[in-house]
Parts: structure tokens; sequence; C-alpha cells
DNA sequence: TAGTTTCATAGACTATAGTCTGTATATTAG
DNA sequence: CTAATATACAGACTATAGTCTATGAAACTA
């Protein structure tokens, strides 16, 4: 069967796709130049920016299997936990797979996109699903009681989502003697502690 | 009165300093080459490298004018404030500062700059005199039995600092609808309050 | 003072992200 | 089927941060 020219496309995107990909993982993101990449995958530049807008957005498109371990958290996380635990839990694994599966290096490319003005960063695409989780989570809470109804939700979604990303550039700045998990619950705890007391009020 | 070659050269670069730094405000960080610096002032790129290490470092020193702030802050705090109101009012000053006077441009370098690796940043050299402000809130605080003495001192700090942090990686993300003043000293509310809580405990 | 060393500076060079242009082939139109 | 057009790609070119080497003059030494 013959192959289109759009098929051939596809095939080459997801060619340099792979090989990028490979070579971040191995060398780290930023020790991989664009014309290694094209080398490796004996594509060119031309090619390479035909399929993708700059480097970093090559990742950015890895980043994107992020919604999986979202969907995955979803589906497994027990029911009956308070809102507390549930942020912690979701924190907690959240980290976890920052850290491990795609690691300090990746990461600190995805931090350093979100300051490249106009680029069109994840963090405003692709944390969708994040904000969708804490949303459900917020908006139980309030129903059963645990959060005040006066909460605006939005803007409680920023904020937990803020403590996430204060604590992943700590981590990002202050290296490797920096325990993310530990640090990010430890934070994260205080933060829910002050949002619960506004119940009382 | 003859010069010497160590005056001349501090000659030079404070030349080379103000004329980047000039040229900085007027067109913004990453506007400005280095090339363009080093023609403006008539000097040349052994010059600019011999007396700084990078483009970033050469606003890393006018970011240290912020210790001036600190400074000029800590002098006229009136005396009889809360430990919430201190460090509020900390904040609230500090990002107005932040943002009217060093502005989003110099901020976003600042920011970009502490995500390079083994880079010497600012946030483990010259935010000492922050650390130091927010250390002597919280050790009065903890002798007025505001907050508990069980308190760990130099970890509150990190996560008052990263409260600040994570408000700034914001703006600089969301841009100029993101009110800094407003989401920074809503944020800290409900971290501290969190704190506060700790000490019926 | 004459020779030697150090150091501030000049500017050519390198590394690398990203742009631009040309081309060959697939696709579409008549 | 032939001509026109679109597009996937190649690779030369540009822009710019940062390095390396050479040089001349100042500072030191004897």
């Amino acid at each position: 069967m013959k192959k289109t020219r759009k098929q051939q496309a596809q095939e080459t995107k997801k060619h340099i796709y792979l090989t990028a990909i490979t070579l971040f993982q191995t060398k780290g993101f930023d020790q991989v130049t664009v014309d290694e990449i094209v080398q490796e995958s004996k594509s060119s530049k031309g090619a390479f920016y035909g399929h993708f807008t700059s480097k970093y957005d090559i990742f950015l498109e890895k980043f994107k299997e992020i919604d999986h371990f979202y969907e995955e958290f979803t589906t497994t996380l027990p029911v009956n936990l308070s809102f507390k635990e549930k942020v912690i839990s979701l924190i907690d694994a959240q980290m976890k797979y920052l850290k491990d599966d795609l690691g300090m290096d990746l990461m600190r490319s995805v931090y350093k996109s979100g300051l490249i003005e106009d680029e069109r960063n994840f963090f405003s695409n692709s944390e969708r699903k994040l904000y969708k989780i804490l949303h459900s989570f917020i908006q139980k809470a309030i129903k059963d009681g645990e959060l005040s109804v006066q909460i605006n939700v939005q803007e409680t979604v920023i904020y937990i989502t803020r403590c996430m990303r204060g604590s992943l550039y700590d981590w990002l700045v202050f290296g490797k003697d920096f325990d993310l998990l530990q640090e990010s619950k430890g934070f994260i705890a205080i933060f829910l502690d002050g949002l619960l007391l506004n119940k009382k009020n």
C-alpha cells in the first residue's frame, strides 16, 4: 500500500520526536542540540521546524503524557478521603511522578519555557486536567461542609497549584539536597490548614 | 592625577554596567544583545566578559539594590504590628517594589537565571537579607507566643519565601492580567493562617 | 633603566537555536 | 494527461551568547 504524503510526514514527525526524546533522556535536555537530533534522525532542520516550533515544543508534547498520570490517579484514588487527604495524596503522587518519571532536567525545561514570553506554555494548556481534578475536590469539599461556601473555587485552584509550582521551582533552584516530596507536603499541609480554617468564619 | 590600571578597569566596568542597565530599561532585557552593549559603551566582548560572567550577571548586580529596599523597609516598619501584619506588609511593599521599580522583564530574567544549572543564582546569595528579616519576625513571634516554640524557624523562612516565589512565578507566567499585589496577599494570608494555627497544637 | 610579568582589552572565532529559500514530488485542476 | 499548485524536506544562512588568543601597556623586579 502506497503511503500518502501526509502519512509520510507523520512518520517523519514521529521519528524525529522519538529520536529527540531518547536523546533527552540519555543526555539531558540542555545537552542535546537540534543539529544532533536532526543528524541522529537523518532528517533536517527544515523537517524539524516544520513539525515542531521549537526545541521546547518537542517535549511539551511529551509532557502532555502527564495527563495519563492524572487519569490513572483519579481512577485509583480511594473515595472516602477528606479534602486535605485527597490534595496531599495528589501532591505526593504527582511529585513522585515528576521527580522519578520526568526528572529534574526535563522539569527545569518546562519551568524555563513557562518564563518565555508569548510562548504558548504548558501552564496555560496542559494543566487543565489538574485544574479540573482540584476543582472537583473543592466542590465536593464545599458540598460536604469541609470548606466554606463563600470560598472562590477558581482562585483556590490557582492557590493550590501555586503551592505545587512554588515547591517545584524551589526544587529546581536549590537542587538535589532539596527533598521535593517532604518539602511540598509540609508546605501544602500548612496552606490547607489555613484554607480549612475559613469555614469557621 | 594619573589613573592606575585598576581604577581604569573599574571605570570601564562601571561604564559598561551603566550602558547595559540603561539599555535594559529602555528596550527590555531580552531585546538587548551583548554586542549592542559593547558597541554602545565603545568597549569589547573581552572587556564585557572580563568584568561580568554573563548577560544575566550584569543585572544580578543591579538586582542587589534590593538590599536598599529591605534596609529602608525595616527602618520604617511600625513596631507594634502582629506577626501576620508584619509579613503581609513586607510582601506588600516588596511586590510593589519588584513590580514598579524593577519591572516584569527584569524579574523574568532573574527567575530564568535561577533555573540555570550551577549558575550562582541570586536566590542562594542575595536573598540573605530577606531571610534575616523573616527570621527575626518569626523569632519575635515565637517569643511573643504568636507562634509555637516547636516551629522550625529555618523551614518556615523557606516556606514564606516560597509563597513569594510562587506568586512571582505565577505573575511572570500568567502576565499582565495577574494582579501581583492582590494575588500574593491573598495567598500568603491563607498560608499564615495555617501557620498560626499550629500554636494551638 | 631594562627586562619580565601581569592584566585589561580587542576582536576573531565557536556553538547553537532558529529562519529562509530552493527543490522535488505528491496532489489537484482543467 | 498535462499543467499548476501545495508541501515536506534539505541545508545554507543568520543572530547572538559566550570563548579564545593576541597585544600593548602598566606594574613589578633586579
